[in-house]
DNA sequence: TGCACATCTTACCATAGGTCAATGCACGCC
DNA sequence: GGCGTGCATTGACCTATGGTAAGATGTGCA
């Protein structure tokens, strides 16, 4: 099997396995290499798995009416990526998932959780925890959508992800910040102006 | 003890217990009786539960710079509230909870999930389910903001939540779309001239 | 009955952000 | 080295929504 030190970490610090664990749950693991611009999902279709970024940069999003492209989440690694509702209901997603760097992906579906909790009965616990705090942050999202200017969302993007920030082009920022790619570079224009240094 | 029908019915239905089951957590619920415009958390508070509405209505919001409210979620009956990451990270809240008319709500700590846990066993696995499924409406919601425009937003509203519409006032639904009472006032009337009937 | 307070509407103007089109810039590829 | 392609910037203009303030409507309570 090839290395995976970001998933192994996660799976012991984040899901309270011990290394023993790991060696066990080890044969149950599924990856998956995806090239830059390849897709994962597509609108219309049913989602299998979770995908736990090992490393690379993938890109969840919807279409609008008009086509556009609404960016709804960057997974960087170590990030959890999917269409939930469609991998628990069965239903057509109305997302898509592709890739922005060449990245290696772990697949994980309902099976695969239930081997760890078996293994190590702890995990679903910690997993509904990590649920809880992706529930957190979507509220602190949707907040920021309702009630922060342009200028002050790009900021506070720029703040909470400086990493995301270097290695995604500019308009999927303006695409994930609800903005068109021109509103943002006068955005930023005005930002420099001010003499507002981002590094 | 008071009785809980929508509580029961939300355990046995969704949570996947059984009648005698029921019985034998319901020594360890807690309720509580909140009167129209008392607050069940406040800004700074650690929240120390989740709430499940059994009768009435709350509203979830913070305050943003200007000090004005953002509504992020109604929660009508066998609706879940609570700021998750101040119950699950004992940090203080950013959030506000208040009750909209008086409302009967059951405490829920971990305690008491660990406690349902233990009684069946496969509680916790639906309980992720449920988690889940919220995530999804959440990215819903995160996707309606970015793409659509106000008066889209105020019609998938009104198609989404009917009752919800007729309980609460209309400055409310605007904060929750994100826009100003006037403009949703404007938005109505638009669509009221062209026949555009809600009810 | 009538006052008091909330809410909703309307009108007017201001502004953030969208749209469209042109230009500039950088990088990969032949 | 030249050229195509995708991205970023800029400018001119437009539109949706915000801000403000004034009235209209409604509803509970004295």
């Amino acid at each position: 099997m090839t290395l995976l030190p970001n998933f192994q970490k996660y799976l012991i610090e984040k899901g309270d396995l011990s290394e023993a664990d790991f060696v066990r749950i080890a044969p149950f693991i599924k990856t998956k290499a995806v090239t830059k611009d390849m897709f994962l999902l597509k609108e219309g279709d049913i989602c299998s798995h979770f995908f736990f970024v090992e490393q690379g940069l993938l890109r969840f999003y919807a279409l609008n009416d008009h086509g556009k492209e609404n960016i709804l989440q960057f997974a960087t690694e170590n990030w959890i990526v999917s269409d939930r509702g469609s991998v628990y209901f069965q239903e057509p997603s109305a997302y898509y998932i592709d890739a922005i760097e060449n990245t290696k992906v772990v697949m994980i579906d309902e099976a695969f959780i239930d081997k760890v909790s078996e293994v190590n009965p702890n995990f679903r616990k910690q997993n509904e925890r990590l649920l809880q705090n992706h529930i957190r942050h979507l509220y602190k999202r949707v907040s920021q959508l309702l009630g922060v200017s342009a200028r002050t969302r790009y900021l506070d993007f720029v703040a909470m992800y400086p990493d995301i920030m270097l290695r995604v082009p500019q308009w999927m920022i303006a695409s994930y910040l609800g903005v068109t790619p021109e509103s943002l570079s006068r955005v930023r224009k005005a930002l420099a102006k001010e003499n507002f240094k981002t590094y």
